[in-house]
RNA sequence: GUCCUUUGUUUUCUA
């Protein structure tokens, strides 16, 4: 069964629910039982696909199977809802879930946390977050990682590297992606060399950086308008053999149609393309914001046209 | 004691 949760899984990650459906429905034909892991994995596959209604089916299906939801099936739920927007559905189930004498755990505190951010009640995050220690929480570095972000959306500079700190100072050690958030959280705070440092940082740790790591920075040099560093990072990346992918594609053609420059935004795609990388809708989308604004509609309409060749649909 | 599942980080449009 373990092979299987790992098929399903993977294909939801890779392909689509469709194929991790089949994989299953191949598992019940065998003589392979599904467990409760099963379940959760078809959970979080359908409400990452906002397939909110798909997953409640496959929690009654759990039930019937007579597997008890637990706490990552509810906290799986729980973000599902949210990200799609129904803060009461997902307020119904975390009651659920108390009334089955199911703890909230940290994972649905910084659940909660993340969402509270990014609806604008800021405040009320941080009064959690400050109150979450008091009932028995253990604030981990996620907790610290999203509040962290929450401050920077909120133009909280200062309170976000405080908790940076704060962070440190209780022993929790950053890893890549607190060092990536907090690199983006710099970079969009107009502090790009603060950021930088913080990529010696990161190399002094041991640690290595990431493909975000550095589309990351090349984006805060290109809202900079600095193109030069922001292409020198591009440079870097393949020096250090990691795979420029559409994200950075998608900054730098972004950063050339901001400084007028779509000509050369064009060759940069018709080179990536030619080199058979990967593009995606926000490739086209973006070049072709980048065209209408110079008034090259005919050009647009081009690229609308290949768009519908290429089976990315235009949104 | 080993395998699988839940939370945080990067890109496009509205002045």
């Amino acid at each position: 069964v373990v092979t299987y949760n790992t098929l399903i899984n993977g294909s939801f990650r890779w392909q689509s629910s469709s194929n991790a459906i089949q994989l299953l429905e191949i598992m019940e034909k065998s003589s392979v039982r599904a467990n409760a892991v099963t379940h959760n994995i078809m959970i979080k596959g359908l409400c990452g696909e906002g397939k909110i209604e798909e997953a409640n089916k496959a929690l009654r299906k759990m039930v019937q199977s007579g597997f008890s939801p637990d706490s990552i099936t509810y906290n799986t739920l729980i973000n599902g809802y949210c990200k799609v927007g129904d803060m009461c559905g997902a307020y119904k189930l975390l009651e659920e879930m108390l009334q089955k004498g199911i703890k909230m755990d940290i994972v649905t505190l910084n659940t909660v946390l993340h969402y509270l951010c990014k609806d604008r009640m800021l405040g009320k995050a941080i009064a959690l977050f400050r109150f979450a220690p008091r009932k028995g929480y253990m604030l981990d570095e996620v907790s610290y990682g999203t509040m962290i972000v929450g401050y920077f959306n909120n133009e909280k500079v200062d309170e976000a590297l405080k908790l940076w700190d704060e962070m440190k100072k209780k022993g929790i050690f950053p890893s890549l992606v607190t060092y990536n958030s907090i690199i983006a959280g710099l970079c969009k705070a107009g502090k790009i060399n603060e950021a930088f440092s913080k990529l010696n940082e990161i190399l002094n740790c041991g640690l290595l950086p990431d493909e975000t790591t550095y589309n990351t920075l090349i984006h805060g040099y290109c809202m900079e308008g600095k193109l030069e560093e922001a292409f020198q990072f591009h440079n870097k990346m393949l020096e250090n053999s990691f795979k420029p992918d559409a994200i950075t594609c998608n900054i730098l053609i972004h950063g050339l149609c901001k400084e007028k420059m779509v000509d050369k935004a064009l060759k940069l795609f018709n080179k990536w393309v030619s080199k058979g990388k990967t593009i995606d809708v926000i490739t086209y989308n973006t070049l072709i914001a980048g065209l209408c604004r110079e008034g090259k509609i005919d050009m647009a309409l081009e690229l609308f046209g290949e768009m519908e060749e290429k089976k990315l649909g235009p949104d």
